[in-house]
RNA sequence: GUGGGCGUAGCUCAGUUGGUUAGAGCUCUGGAUUGUGAUUCCAGAGGUCGUGGGUUCGAGUCCCAUCGUCCACCCCA
């Protein structure tokens, strides 16, 4: 019996790789270009945690979450989310008591779903939060910097929906009437309708039913429970994206699943990925941290899914920051197996930037050049005995940039320096 | 959780109405006068046909189950 990976877990490839070294370098710089630090977090917490962040009665909590006991019976979640565990860090170590702080995090998480096309059982984000700043333009350098991000990667084609869920006070009297007006139509409702009701009375208004959003239609709309203070948060991030000529969609069914969202809520959306094409979304969430146990602190934030930012890098045909090798040394004969062993590490001393690749195994000349071919370098240095003797070796182009020339051993750093612009 | 498509060599796939030792291309290894790749030619290696049952004289092919995978619903990053 093979064993093999847990169904909607993945591996990624030594091919593949060099496109998440990619994102996490770019993502790192663009992330410390507004003065967001680095928190790491473990992947497991208190289910608790989760309960209380995300929601009871979400489907993320409900049956999503890989939940168990351990040794010592305490209630254990592999992490579903990012932001709870930021939050529970914060406040467990004082930053977030009255100050301003600027963060980002990254790693797996966890669903169970039903894994497709960019959906999965392990995913990757990147988070990004602000805490302590309750004003407008906090939401719009949380944008920004997806914008900034996408720009940096060479990405195009997302469309940024946005919409506002107004104040705690304001969202929950709509949410209210909203109950009220659905019980009076309980009758009509399709089943999914029924049961969100009570739950999540905003996802109803999403319903795709036609005989649900015929009674939709009708619902109390949100616009008309938003407290002037609401409307003005959400003109002043309006008028910080066009500042910034960042296009936006307004998208009034725009409801972030997780229950903790207050004023903005915001998506990268792109047609390229089929059904999952939400690649960041995020929001405000002023009353979380206080809900959390922590003191009176506002938030804004984004988490965005790694595997789908890659699989439309992909479609994109976005460009990569390679990691192959440059260069490959053949050698053979005994005297210039181990003269070549030696300069191999010599040139990596000299020039730490290189990436050279020392055949091993063996091989006839013409098969190690085979493999320096198939490693995608760019240059082979070839050492037999003839020029070990003569301290020299072989520089041959494998991609057409010239004849094969021979460099004395001791200028073959300058000359790959040179060459490979190191 | 619901529905549909697909599982044959490392990869991409053929495989006739069930019928002898299951094929191709790519990759890999070796060779085409001694030490020169990517082109060409030759040879070789590599598969319990996803797994387990069943029908049959006989199953890669038909039936059932199961696992995996892909797509959509749902949900979300």
């Amino acid at each position: 019996m093979k064993i093999q990976s847990v169904r909607g877990m993945n591996d990624v490839l030594p091919a593949d790789s060099s496109a998440w070294q990619h994102v996490h370098a770019v993502a790192a710089q663009v992330f410390a270009a507004y003065g967001y630090g680095e928190l790491r977090l473990p992947v497991v917490e208190r289910t608790e945690l989760f309960k209380r962040a995300v929601g009871e009665v979400t489907d993320v909590v409900e049956k999503e979450m890989y939940s168990f006991e351990d040794r010592g019976g305490e209630r254990l979640s592999l992490r579903p989310e990012l932001t709870a565990g930021v939050i529970r860090a914060g406040i467990e170590h004082g930053i977030l008591f009255n100050q301003q702080q600027r963060i980002w995090c990254t790693g797996p998480v966890f669903r169970y779903e039903r894994p497709q096309a960019g959906r999965y059982r392990q995913f990757h984000q990147l988070d990004v939060e602000a805490f302590g700043i309750a004003t407008p333009d906090t939401d719009v350098e949380i944008i920004a910097i997806a914008a900034q991000l996408w720009k940096r990667l060479g990405m195009s084609g997302f469309q940024l929906q946005i919409n506002t869920l107004g104040t705690l006070p304001s969202r929950a009297a709509h949410r209210a009437a909203l109950i009220d007006y659905l019980l009076q139509h309980e009758a009509a409702l399709d089943e999914d309708a029924r049961r969100r009701l009570h739950t999540n009375p905003l996802r109803v208004l999403d319903s795709k039913v036609p005989a649900t959003q015929a009674i939709v239609e009708g619902a109390p709309s949100l616009l008309d429970y938003l407290d002037e203070a609401s409307i003005a948060h959400f003109d002043a991030v309006k008028a910080g994206l066009e500042a910034l000529g960042i296009a936006y969609v307004i998208n009034p069914r725009l409801v972030r699943g997780l229950d903790y969202y207050t004023h903005t809520v915001f998506e990268w959306v792109t047609d390229q990925l089929g059904a999952q094409g939400t690649v960041c979304a995020g929001g405000r969430y002023d009353g979380l941290v206080e809900q959390l146990g922590g003191p009176k602190t506002t938030g804004v934030g984004f988490g965005l899914g790694i595997e789908r930012l890659i699989l439309l890098m992909a479609v994109q045909q976005v460009p990569v920051v390679s990691n192959q090798p440059q260069v490959y040394l053949c050698r053979f004969g005994a005297e210039a197996e181990r003269v070549a062993l030696q300069w191999s590490e010599t040139l990596r001393d000299q020039l730490p930037g290189l990436r050279l690749v020392l055949n091993a195994g063996g091989g006839s000349l013409k098969s190690q050049l085979k493999r320096a071919d198939g490693c995608g370098a760019r240059l082979a240095l070839i050492i037999g005995d003839d020029e070990a003797a003569a301290g020299a070796v072989q520089v041959k182009s494998l991609r057409g940039e010239g004849e094969a020339f021979t460099c004395s051993l001791t200028e073959l750093a300058a000359e790959l320096s040179r060459r490979l612009a190191l």
